[in-house]
DNA sequence: ATCTCGTGTCAGGTTTACCTGACATTCGAG
DNA sequence: CTCGAATGTCAGGTAAACCTGACACGAGAT
């Protein structure tokens, strides 16, 4: 699922791993989040679409919609 | 994860495997989603939202918000 | 009373999200 | 040139999401 997480997180200059900490996961779980290897749990989706403050849909493309 | 999905679908007259079959998953995640065993992944959350036509996040209460 | 339909629940299996740890590469700072 | 920081990538593990199949139970219809 196309998103724009790497683009939001080094607009904010933030790490991989700075990332991973704010959102509670690891630095392999962003890694395969920003090259499209996985899809987040809805938990996380929410955690992320918080920590930047854009709606989840704005982040992550909805392929259904 | 606290939802609205047994109330959505009841409302539309549809059963648990009704639901599935319009999700493209079993009757097993259906239960499982609403007894708030699993949290659903973010493309199940997508297609949920699109088939009830409402945000993913009025169906699914968001913790983080 | 029986039959059916919707639901609840268990058992066991596959896939995927997420984990830790290790190492190679690149690149800017000193 | 060297060092450290950020990224990429691999290997192998755990946990959760999802699967199929089976059976028990209650409510309604016949």
């Amino acid at each position: 699922m196309k998103n724009r997480l790497k683009e939001l997180r080094s607009a904010r200059g933030w790490t991989q791993e700075d990332l991973g900490k704010r959102l509670g996961v690891s630095r392999q779980a962003i890694i395969a989040l920003e090259s499209d290897k996985h899809d987040p749990s809805l938990d996380l989706a929410y955690r992320i679409a918080a920590l930047f403050g854009e709606p989840v849909e704005t982040i992550f493309e909805n392929p259904h919609a």
